[in-house]
Order: structure tokens, then C-alpha cells, then sequence
DNA sequence: TTAGGAATATTAACAGTGTTAACTATATTT
DNA sequence: AAATATAGTTAACACTGTTAATATTCCTAA
């Protein structure tokens, strides 16, 4: 029965080629412009074919979603070799940092619009969702052991990441939508101390280690 | 020569009237659903009279984005009267909060969305966007006058007022988009402590208290 | 008063969008 | 070989923002 195990795998090859020519069109040309008939385009098969595969373009671009979580999910992996876990939080604010400037769609897709987390609700009953919460689950830990070393010690955990997280997503938020690059072309003394976001995140650093 | 006048006012008033249907609509439907043709068919006129009104779409959302910040300013502006400084602070987040609770799409429209920003960018050139700026401003001074009541004595009073508003925005971005909503009902530890948001706020107050 | 011209508004069209129903061709099973 | 399931396509629907060409209205100057 080899035959529809070849089958199988041409039709998973194909939902892997319609998911690659759309994330090539999404992070080339972004969200609006990456429409189904241009990705229909791109692998040579009609329009309609795409929705054989996926449910509608909202399906489409949760799987994009879910790789721009495994992307960061991974950068995370990697400072868990830092063990000094102050140090590590710094680092993990850089790498969020860096991930929002470096793939600004994919933040977009994952942290700002509401379409895929819709797409969740929708149709992902209940569970799944892993990498997001994994992620965050990377910070609470982090923070955990910031306490254990003496650092936010009054400070509940949870809220306390999650302040984190607000604040480093609305410092990603503002630079991606132009507000800080505005206010740094506006406010002249504001552009003389170097990249506002770069300055902005050396103060919230500064606040953290003035909490310990 | 009052023929002339009636006629300034009769244009001045079909502009209006565009931008009222447009908020209607906006405020109902959303951004995507407020197309030309819909504010067209409310206000009687054919879609194409809205062009002799509006350069585009984004004009008219830009315009509803300075309706926006003329709200928000307005609400910050009673908050003068709160004269202990760290008490007007915490009074402008709860402020900032609600104006995003109570107004998502004109929150969307101002502060996340792409758009509107992008056509000062275009069109208005370098000077204008008081509102904006002015808002921030309240904020500056707030800080500068928490820090003279001996708070954040440690801090830059402009990065540390950048800190403040990333973290509302992230906090407010967060909600509407649904991650805190999302987590608070896997996570159901955290759905005990009440709203997340309230919950988060009540956290960021006490670290800043922490910061005197 | 009437002709000209500007201002205002409309119709028709272009080039797109996501999505669905109906149809065809291919391949598998009975 | 006939029936059926699978895969893919064409045509269409109901939209979108936007522009060019056309019609209508109104004020001004001869």
C-alpha cells in the first residue's frame, strides 16, 4: 500500500508549498498584499485549489503565526544557557526586541493583529496554543528565579512577567507603527541621545535593577 | 456677497456630514467595514462626491484619528486638577485604560493601526500633530513633577515617561487583541485574581511606588 | 437675459479582494 | 468496464478603493 502513502505525501507537499509561497509573499509584500490568488499564482494551480487545503486565509496565516512562534520560541531555547537570571531577562528583552525589528510582519501576524488569535478562538477548541504559552512560561520562570536571586522580591510573579511583557510588546508596538521614530523627528533633544527604542529599554532596565 | 458664505458652509457641512456617517460606521462596524460606498449610501450622495470631500480613505480615518486624540487629550486635561503628582499619574493610566476599553476601534485607529500615521507621514508635512504630542506631554510633566515629590529621582524624565506609555500601550494592545483575555482563561490560576488587566495596573502602581 | 464657465455630482469602469457552486478530468475501487 | 471518490478548474457573487468621463447645477460676466 505505498501508493497512497505517495499520495499522502504529495498532498502534504502540497499544503507545505501553498504555505511557503504565502509566507514568501507575506514577508515580502505583508498581510493585505499576500491575497489567495497571488499565492495560487506563485505555486501554478488555480485559486480555488488553496481552499482543498486550508479553510480560508485566516487558516493560512495562523500556520504562519504558529512558525513565527516557533522562530522565538527557539531564540528563547537558546538563553536558557545564560544562568545568571537577571542577565537572562536582559538578554530575553533583547531577543524580543530584536525579533519585532528583524520580522516586523511576523510580530504583526503573532502580537498585534486580531485576525489569527480569532482564527484560534474559532476553531481551535480550548487547548493547542502551546508555543505562546510556552514563551511566556520561558519569562515567568525567568522572573522566578530573578526572585530567588533577590531581585522584585516583593512582587508577585505572574503580574510582575506580565508587566514585563507589556511593556517590552508596547516599546515593540510603538517603533513598528512610527510613533517612536515620529517623536524622535519632532523632539530634538529626544534624537540626540541615540535610537529612542535603544534608550528606552536601557531605562527599563535601569527601573528593573532599581527594584532589587 | 453672503451667497458665497452659505456655500463655504453648505461644503464645510457635507464634510462634516461624511465624517459623522464615517464615525458611525467606524464606531459600529470597525475600520474594514467602513468602505466609501457604505458612508456614501448613509449620507445619500454617490461614493465618488466623497472624493471631491476626502483625498482617500485614509484621510478620512485620519481625521477620525484626530477626533481620537482630541477625546483622549480632553479626558487628560480634568486630570490638571489632581494636584498630588503621583496620584494624577496613576489617575491618567486609569484614564488611558478605560479610553481603550471604552473606545477599542478609535485605540486601534490611533495608536496600533498602521494607516493613519502613515498618511501624516505623507501629507502633513513635519509640523501639526499637537494633539499627539501634546498628550505626551501631560505625561512629561506629570513625571517631572512626581520626580520633584522625590519619585524616580533616579531616572531620565523622558525615558522614563516612554517606559510608562509602552507599558499602558502594551497592557491596552495585549487586551483588545485578546492574549490577556486568552490566558487568563487557560492559565486558571490567574483568573482568580480578578481582570488580568486590573490585576497587571495594580502591579505596575506598585512598582513604581517601589521606585521612590 | 443669455452665454460661458466653474463647481459639484453622477455613471461607468478598472483592477483588485475572499469565497462558493457547479463542472471536469483523473485515478481508484468494485 | 462501470461506478465512485479525489483533485482541480472555470465562472460567478458580492464586495473593495479609486479614477476618467460625463452630466447637472449654479454663479458670473457680456
Amino acid at each position: 500500500m505505498g501508493i497512497k502513502e505517495r499520495k499522502e505525501k504529495h498532498k502534504e507537499d502540497l499544503r507545505q508549498r501553498i504555505l511557503d509561497a504565502a509566507k514568501e509573499l507575506f514577508l515580502k509584500d505583508g498581510y493585505d498584499a499576500t491575497s489567495i490568488r497571488k499565492i495560487a499564482e506563485k505555486i501554478e494551480f488555480s485559486p480555488t485549489t488553496i481552499y482543498l487545503y486550508y479553510k480560508d486565509k485566516a487558516d493560512i496565516m495562523y500556520a504562519l503565526h504558529q512558525e513565527g512562534f516557533k522562530l522565538l520560541s527557539g531564540q528563547f531555547l537558546v538563553l536558557q544557557h545564560v544562568h545568571e537570571p537577571f542577565e537572562r531577562l536582559k538578554a530575553m528583552g533583547r531577543v524580543y526586541m530584536n525579533f519585532a525589528l528583524n520580522n516586523p510582519d511576523f510580530y504583526e501576524l503573532m502580537f498585534i493583529m486580531k485576525e489569527p488569535i480569532e482564527f484560534v478562538k474559532a476553531h481551535c477548541q480550548g487547548e493547542e496554543w502551546e508555543e505562546g504559552e510556552q514563551a511566556f512560561s520561558s519569562l515567568t520562570m525567568t522572573v522566578e528565579h530573578c526572585k530567588a536571586a533577590g531581585y522584585f522580591t516583593k512582587f508577585d510573579t505572574t503580574t510582575f512577567a506580565l508587566n514585563i511583557w507589556s511593556l517590552m510588546h508596547g516599546l515593540c508596538g510603538l517603533k513598528l507603527q512610527g510613533h517612536l521614530d515620529h517623536m524622535a523627528s519632532t523632539k530634538v533633544e529626544l534624537f540626540e541621545g541615540g535610537d529612542l527604542m535603544e534608550v528606552t529599554f536601557a531605562g527599563f532596565v535601569k527601573m528593573l535593577e532599581g527594584l532589587k
